[in-house]
RNA sequence: GGCGCGGUGGCGAAGUGGUAACGCGGGAGUCUGCAAAACUUCUAUCGCAAGGGUUCGAUUCCCUUCCGCGCCU
């Protein structure tokens, strides 16, 4: 028997936790968030969580490598949401952990018998998914990027054109020019000389998967429009107050949490450098930034399902298309089991 | 009415007698452990308020007009 694994993605505010609910209601599921922030505690507004504050955070436990991270879920609307609020502010939460944790609790439902439903927007979450076998799994090595981070460009190109000149090659010009990329090659170059600390535990566990994947989508302008609500939705709701209470905790910025789209932009203005009109439309184009990433790497999945929000029956058809794929015998791989 | 300053791409803003920095915004992308991140690339081509003049050549100098801002009466 193949796994079924039903998939929610697109661009920020096109409903995607709504519709996971919705379907989770209907066909026995429970989320699995993915998105690269919301993982973190405290962040509720800022991110735009929406789970009720009095839900409270069930913990699981399950063999992971790292204790800092405490791995459950939250209800909402009774459904499950995993993998939100599992990391503290001042952590750097990054995709290995999360393909790890994740093909675990995947696993688990399953294994209940419930459909998993991952739901997100950040791509690189759900590819590590979709195709973890690929994924070179060499841990951050911060002592090292500290000292390479003191590097320029030209640097760190030198040092990885001469440790390892054939992965230099292979890149392209946006990435020979990026310098996290080149650091991060000459982190896995070193690493995989020094030692064999390949972890290649990340398991199979998706190699007979039978993976639906909706991508939900709006015209430009509908979406932007949206974005904009929301922001001033979230303005209503206290982020300021919440921003400021992060500050405070949090005197050091360069952290993944922090630079959350909206976060720079309300420190400017706590901080008494901008108006909090100019902090909106600055915020609210780059919102529009982040979701137009976020469709760019959307678009390059061929295997996504499109569904236009702003259509009228476009949740009918989901959940048809749901039931037809759910429903069926997969028969096209004999070699499950 | 008089005097002064200024009118440059969607916005902000440099600048020069030989034909337009930069920032923001916008578009298109990159992506295998920071991904709501980081990075790449494109974005004024009868052009620099309008008209006239000087000049081999003016966005840059001169004149006039229009518009904006400030001050004065």
């Amino acid at each position: 028997m193949s796994m079924k694994l039903l998939i929610i993605c697109g661009p920020t505010a096109t409903g995607k936790t709504d519709l996971g609910i919705y379907l989770a209601r209907k066909f026995h599921g429970e989320i699995i968030s993915a998105d690269s922030r919301q993982v973190y505690q405290k962040m509720d507004i800022i991110t735009g969580k929406d789970i009720a504050e009095n839900s409270e955070f069930i913990p699981i436990k399950l063999k992971i490598a790292n204790d800092k991270l405490s791995v459950g879920y939250r209800l909402k609307e009774e459904i499950p949401i995993w993998l939100v609020d599992i990391a503290g502010i001042e952590y750097a939460f990054n995709v290995g952990e999360y393909t790890k944790i994740a093909s675990r609790v995947i696993e688990d439902i399953s294994s209940r018998g419930n459909l998993p439903i991952i739901v997100g927007g950040t791509g690189l979450y759900i590819k590590s998914l979709l195709y973890p076998l690929q994924m070179v799994t060499i841990p951050p090595n911060q002592k090292l990027r500290g000292r390479l981070s003191k590097l320029d460009r030209e640097g760190l190109k030198k040092y990885l054109q001469k440790i390892n000149h054939r992965k230099w090659l292979s890149m392209n010009h946006s990435d020979r020019m990026n310098p996290r990329r080149l650091i991060r090659a000459i982190e896995i170059t070193l690493s995989t000389k020094s030692s064999s600390s390949f972890d290649i535990n990340t398991k199979q566990y998706l190699s007979n998967k039978d993976a639906l994947i909706i991508g939900l989508t709006l015209p430009k302008d509908k979406l932007n429009q949206r974005i904009d609500e929301r922001i001033n939705k979230r303005m209503n709701e206290g982020v300021l107050e919440e921003a400021q209470e992060i500050l405070q905790k949090n005197p050091s910025y360069n952290l993944p949490s922090l630079s959350s789209t909206g976060f720079p932009q309300l420190k400017n203005y706590l901080d008494g450098k901008v108006s909090l009109s100019d902090t909106i439309l600055q915020w609210q184009s780059a919102e529009h930034a982040f979701a137009k990433r976020q469709l760019t790497w959307f678009k390059s999945m061929k295997a996504i399902y499109w569904y236009d929000v702003s259509q009228k029956n476009y949740l009918k058809k989901i959940e048809r298309s749901v039931k037809k794929w759910y429903t069926a015998i997969r028969l096209t791989s004999s070699q499950d089991n």
